[in-house]
DNA sequence: CTGTTAGCGCATTCAC
DNA sequence: GTGAATGCGCTAACAG
């Protein structure tokens, strides 16, 4: 017995006789014997292992995405590890150590804070490929795949624009999130375009301070008659308050939310949302990332583009009844 | 420079002396040097991985599970690798041998198929510790946390019972699952010691479906005055059914489903559910398997119990709108 | 076709 | 306090 053999059979039995491989493969199958990847991976091969490291598994928007890159990953032979960082810099840069320490081949990743300069340089200093999604690495020459949240936020907007409403306010909460920024840009770049007043409430953390920020603008001086909410919670938080003071949507005051989730068309009324391309973040970054991997650039494109891709995928803007659309499904 | 001395002081600096200790912490800092797993590993050492197999890692109820797991896995220094087996028998399979070579610690699973006895074989061959979660593997001695399925359907059945409803319909889809058949054997417990009809639709797999179901019965002879869910997607269809339909909720029929989910009560009436600690079957799944990892059993427990724990978990009924109930709080 | 050898990076043992 | 030697399981290179 040599143990070459025994390795050649495992890794497709190619130069063995066929009978010494059958006899083999029983024998492992007999034993239940499984090669030791850590030996594998010593001898310094690939660990077939990537990392993804999101703020929250149970997040429906990031494990959306983590499904999606699981299945680039097990279509390119690997495995992918899935961490949080709970948007907390120091356990994301904890996580990207121990990841590294495991020696995945590449690593994805939604920044907790977009211009860390510690997590910049460590970034940096990594010898695997790494892809940002959600966010980008501010500054870097990181490759990220990353939504459109200006347009998505300002075509959002101009759709309340037309129609018709005038005081249109914005809500929503973790004002310091880059994807969050972007969006008050549009919904800022939007208004002001149209002559319109700008009206940003950056302090929905949950349902009580949805409650008092809604009673206070709906009892004041100039009421507002569209909402717009930059994030799944603000947007269901909102749409409770609202259903609890049983004001009238869209007719008193209109509801337009970033991010589509699970019941928007369920409830009554029924919720226009700017959904975002979300198994396509987790897609694009993982074929990216293996792409980095196996070395294979720029497929198919006349023009040589530059090392690292910014992907901007697209939103779509899905016009329910709480925007004052009244689409023909239900 | 000895290897020793670096790694000596990695593993904490024990017998080293002041100077060359911070030396040697410097250069590491300096060099982003990262201690290579693999090869800790090859030394025969714990690999400080568990692996989770769940159905899909999109399922907020396994990804909820998943993030629990995980808060404890890192609590015992270790990394929680998550995989998804789209309730595919062969693809578990798969995934415990992917995992395996990789030698995980130990292994939490939801079991795609409870009965399946390649699966079976397998798990008694691995020399890891196993636990199963939301199913048990059938006459096995693998220990489990699962949810106490069939008295959480009997006690919310007999809620509707005790609201006077006659006809209680109970619908479902994926009725080959371990849970959902607990589920319709505790409805079935409640409705016949009651002396009332039992009526039981396993074909809700999509809204169209629900709604030809849903439309059918109560046109029929006989309509049902009240609806159990036995699953989530079931419990939304059926909801958005009745809503299009313009159906009264609960006075025409009520409706109670079994899982909790986001808007349950931010929707109009609220949809009163049976919950499931999902956290808790996550978070004592990890401690079970490090207890088990780390050998120690049965603390503070006064009789010896077995080795394998099968812990099984309470549900709550959450009183919302929907069953007929008017609960204080919104 | 098959076996022998060497080395991947680390922690452990044992001398110094 | 320190370092040299050893072996974990595997595979690539090289004989037979």
């Amino acid at each position: 017995m040599g143990t070459t053999t025994v390795s050649r059979v495992i890794n497709g039995g190619a130069r063995v006789s066929p009978k010494t491989l059958v006899r083999v493969r029983r024998v492992i199958e007999q034993l239940g014997y499984m090669p030791n990847q850590a030996a594998r991976v010593l001898k310094g091969d690939r660990t077939k292992t990537i990392g993804l490291i999101i703020p929250s598994i149970a997040d429906p928007f990031f494990s959306s995405c983590a499904e999606a890159a699981q299945a680039v990953a097990r279509a390119n032979d690997s495995l992918l590890i899935v961490t949080a960082s709970h948007n907390d810099p120091h356990t994301e840069i904890e996580n990207i150590n121990i990841l590294v320490s495991h020696r995945v081949d590449g690593l994805i990743l939604a920044p907790a804070n977009s211009h860390s300069q510690a997590m910049r340089d460590l970034l940096n200093r990594l010898s695997v490929p790494v892809v940002a999604i959600d966010r980008p690495v501010a500054n870097s020459s990181i490759a990220s795949v990353v939504t459109d949240n200006f347009r998505g936020a300002r075509s959002a907007t101009q759709h309340l624009i037309d129609h018709g409403y005038k005081r249109i306010v914005c809500l929503t909460g973790e004002s310091t999130l880059f994807t969050i920024q972007e969006r008050i840009r549009g919904y800022r770049a939007a208004v002001e375009a149209a002559g319109l007043p700008y009206s940003l409430n950056t302090a929905i953390k949950d349902y009580k301070s949805a409650e008092y920020a809604i009673e206070s603008m709906l009892a004041g001086a100039n009421p507002p008659d569209a909402l717009f909410t930059l994030k799944n919670s603000t947007t269901t938080y909102t749409f409770e308050v609202l259903q609890k003071k049983n004001v009238q949507v869209p007719k008193t005051v209109a509801l337009l939310g970033f991010d589509d989730f699970e019941l928007a068309s369920a409830v009554r009324p029924s919720i226009s949302v700017v959904q975002q391309p979300v198994e396509e973040i987790g897609r694009v970054a993982a074929e990216l990332l293996f792409d980095q991997l196996l070395g294979r650039h720029n497929t198919g494109l006349p023009t040589r583009s530059k090392r690292t891709p910014h992907v901007l995928l697209e939103t779509h803007l899905i016009k329910r009844n709480s925007c004052g659309c009244t689409p023909m499904i239900s």
